[in-house]
DNA sequence: CCAAGGCCGGTTTTT
DNA sequence: CCGGCCTTGG
């Protein structure tokens, strides 16, 4: 049995049996409470948003221990996120008043199979120490794979056949099972290249992200007493938004609760948004189907929104057909009714929200003052985020993206970490053809080849391939050299990597010094070199919290975490998808346009399947207001360089008119939003488009207040804090880094603001706190 | 082997 | 319009 068996956690079941009271039911709702105290059989536990999913669930679980019904490590609860699942034990702890050390089984789907994969590795031809790759490594991996099989690139590009795979992995096919539907003339090649990629894995002693939960599905299903082991051992079990499941993680489930039970899903058929990653609504509206007399217990009572809000998006919601349903109400008070605007063109809306914001700082028609950190702009597509960048920059309103490209993904990271992972395993090839030619050490196609033969003819891994093929003369010239010395270093790192008494933060800078990968991001003019420096210093502060690097490494491998910086008050900008889960006080939704919003490739693809998961998508945004939700569209759009023209989003259609205040646009650019919207016929968009824009309350305001800011340097005075000593520490002429912009040089000052001509970006007005001059900005990083 | 220019393509994202 | 990737020319 697993050695958690005989490692009961710091929390004494018995203890707490013992009938202290039970403070984690105090506040329940009835249905939550009832959510918490149905133990035993299947419970789905449909919860809407916004009604305490989180507290109904983490008080299952305190439950479950504080009556010892389980001990904690007979407890399996999944998620889907890191981050889901770190709150989770947090909140256990703290609702019962100490630390859940001993909750082994907590976590998402693929850390929990990690463990499990280890323990019986062997049963699928794998070592215990087997490597978890990334998608760059899965990708790369590919390529080589369609290079060697004679594959025109073109018509099987990596990536895509990696996405093809993962979609089927999703679906719990191995090679073999790849129906015949799927099997045409075109997926013949496809199957024969995933056969191969997985061989090579297993030869390569590495799994990627499908393959975790895959191998424990195969070793579940082809070995009964180690399933029958789990399924005693795992005596109750908890999803989180089950909604999000795939096939993979279904079956996976089923059979696990096969036994007694005893599984409580927790999900939102409303806010299932993942389908194109595989994810199966059907899953949670099958439940009851797959666990005949499940208990359906259902969360509706919202302590989030404003009712405004909420039948907004219920209206909007009610238009998806297949729903489990739900009727959510709240007692909160009325608050402000959902409003809609329309604009001439995506500028102007970014222009709009950012004054918007602005006034809202201080309060405006009426309402509270906001304060920034609790504003948020959800967009369907990353691009959208650009306009509202660009404008916040030049008003200088402090934002921060969710959701960027993940620290560890960024390609310093990688890079650094191929170094790492090269130095604990020199025998880790993906690692040695990352980083070879990286800073350029004279590796080009033809050296790496003869690298690759001489490894293979001799059985030995590439690193030291590289060092008998320059030893023996088969490289030449520079590369000859510098695989000599490349080798050594590694020789070197590699027995401080295992010397326990060697610092591992030490040996990192280490690595990254006298690699020269530092000195060729130093030596990089780009406007982005700065930051990748920065970024490496970032990785080795990361490394503080672990013992060594071996750690470090298994860590990052499944968590790719990324809520570093949190200070200053700043706006929220993120994609739909990466707010759900969160909630703001006031949330702006641009970019309602049919083709942006519903996505026309959705819809293209995915037919009335699409375009219900992107009416889910606004339902989620909806419902991540509590006071105050602003939609917002745009009659025009700049896109890939071109204007193009579109319809408000079908879904204002949807929108309840009498939840619903129609703002004015403001209609600088001549007309309004006109001819497009009347075509759409009446409703709410129409009203929007057509309402009298020289004679409104909208307008008027507008005219007031750029007025107001025509006269006398108002800009500068509408900032609590201007940075005088921002803007006096340049002159002009002087060469400044800008995060955003790069490089460039001052050419004016006007108030707190400079003029700058960037070297990539042209002229542009920021404010002088968001620049740095230029020698600051690339300090060394060690 | 590498740097510069042409061409194609271009949602959403976690592990 | 931008960025990645491939081709081309040194």
């Amino acid at each position: 049995m697993p050695e958690d068996a005989s490692a009961p956690g710091t929390l004494s079941a018995r203890a707490l049996a013992a009938g202290r009271p039970a403070p984690y039911l105090e506040g329940l709702n009835p249905a939550q409470r009832e959510a918490v105290e149905a133990l035993d059989g299947p419970v789905l536990m449909l919860a809407g948003a916004g009604t305490g999913k989180t507290r109904a669930l983490t008080a299952r679980i305190a439950h479950l221990l504080h009556t010892g019904t389980a001990r904690p490590n007979e407890i399996l609860a999944v998620t889907f996120t890191n981050k889901a699942a770190r709150e989770m034990k947090e909140r256990v702890s703290q609702l019962l008043g100490q630390t859940v050390e001993g909750m082994p089984w907590l976590g998402t789907f693929h850390a929990i199979c990690v463990k499990l994969l280890r323990r019986h590795a062997e049963l699928v031809g794998l070592k215990p120490n087997f490597t978890i790759l990334d998608t760059d490594d899965q990708v790369r991996l590919l390529k080589q794979l369609i290079l060697a099989a004679n594959i025109d690139e073109k018509r099987w590009p990596a990536r895509q056949l990696a996405a093809i795979i993962d979609n089927w992995k999703n679906r719990a096919w191995t090679p073999d099972k790849v129906p015949a539907g799927e099997a045409n003339a075109f997926n013949r090649q496809g199957i024969a290249l995933y056969a191969q990629y997985q061989e090579r894995l297993r030869e390569l002693n590495a799994v990627d992200f499908g393959d975790l939960l895959l191998h424990v599905l195969a070793i579940f299903q082809g070995h009964d007493d180690i399933l029958e082991q789990y399924r005693r051992w795992f005596r109750y079990i908890l999803v989180d938004e089950y909604q999000d499941t795939n096939i993979a993680q279904y079956l996976w489930l089923r059979l696990l609760a096969g036994g007694h039970r005893n599984i409580c899903c927790v999900g939102d058929d409303d806010q299932s948004i993942y389908g194109w990653r595989g994810a199966e609504v059907g899953n949670i509206l099958r439940f009851e189907k797959d666990f005949p007399g499940a208990r359906v217990i259902r969360l509706e009572q919202n302590y989030r929104s404003t009712p405004h809000i909420l039948a907004t998006a219920s209206k909007l919601i009610a238009a998806n057909a297949g729903r489990l349903g739900k009727t959510l109400w709240t007692d909160r008070a009325e608050g402000e009714k959902v409003r809609l605007i329309g604009h001439w063109d995506g500028e102007e809306e970014a222009r709009w929200i950012g004054d918007e914001i602005e006034a809202m700082q201080k309060g405006t028609r009426g309402m509270r003052a906001f304060g920034l950190d609790e504003i948020a702009i959800l967009v369907r597509a990353s691009h959208q985020m650009r306009a509202f960048e660009d404008r916040f920059l030049t008003i200088g309103l402090p934002y921060r993206v969710i959701g960027g490209p993940r620290f560890y993904e960024r390609r310093e990271i990688r890079d650094a970490m191929a170094y790492f992972r090269l130095a604990v395993s020199p025998d880790d090839d993906l690692a040695f053809e990352r980083i070879a030619n990286t800073p350029k050490r004279g590796i080009g196609d033809k050296a790496m080849q003869v690298i690759q033969r001489t490894a293979r003819e001799a059985g030995v891994p590439l690193l030291e391939g590289a060092r008998r093929a320059a030893e023996s003369g088969a490289l030449t010239g520079k590369a000859k050299g510098e695989m000599l010395r490349l080798a050594a270093a590694f020789a070197r790192w590699h027995a401080l990597a295992l010397d326990p008494k060697a610092s591992h933060i030490e040996l990192a800078e280490q690595i990254l010094d006298e690699s020269g990968y530092t000195e060729m991001w130093q030596n990089d003019k780009t406007p982005e070199a700065p930051g990748r420096l920065e970024n490496l210093k970032e990785l080795v502060k990361a490394l503080e919290e672990f013992e060594n690097l071996q750690g470090f490494l298994e860590h990052v491998a499944l968590i790719m975490d990324n809520d570093t910086e949190a200070e200053g008050a700043k706006v929220s900008i993120m994609t739909l998808h990466a707010a759900k889960g969160l909630e703001f006080p006031a949330v702006f939704l641009p970019g309602w346009e049919d083709g942006l919003f519903p996505s026309q490739r959705s819809m293209d693809e995915n037919g009335l399947k699409g375009l219900e998961e992107e009416r889910r998508l606004a339902y989620v945004g909806i419902t991540r207001a509590e006071e105050l939700c602003t939609i917002s569209f745009a009659a025009n759009r700049r896109v890939y360089g071109q204007w193009q023209s579109a319809l408000p989003s079908r879904f204002i259609d949807e929108l309840p008119e009498e939840h619903v205040e129609v703002l004015t646009p403001p209609g600088l650019y001549g007309g309004g939003y006109g001819a497009a919207a009347t075509a759409h016929g009446s409703g709410l968009e129409a009203r929007a488009a057509r309402a009298d824009v020289y004679n409104s309350p909208g307008w008027r305001r507008l005219q007031e207040r750029s007025a107001e800011r025509g006269m006398s340097q108002p800009r500068a005075a509408r900032h609590q804090v201007i940075d005088l000593e921002a803007v006096s520490a340049f002159t002009e002429g002087d060469r400044v880094f800008h995060d955003k912009f790069g490089y460039g040089v001052v050419c004016a000052i006007e108030g707190d603001k400079l003029e700058i001509a960037f070297d990539k970006a042209g002229r542009k007005k920021v404010v002088a706190s968001f620049v740095v001059a230029a020698d600051a900005a690339s300090d060394v990083p060690f």
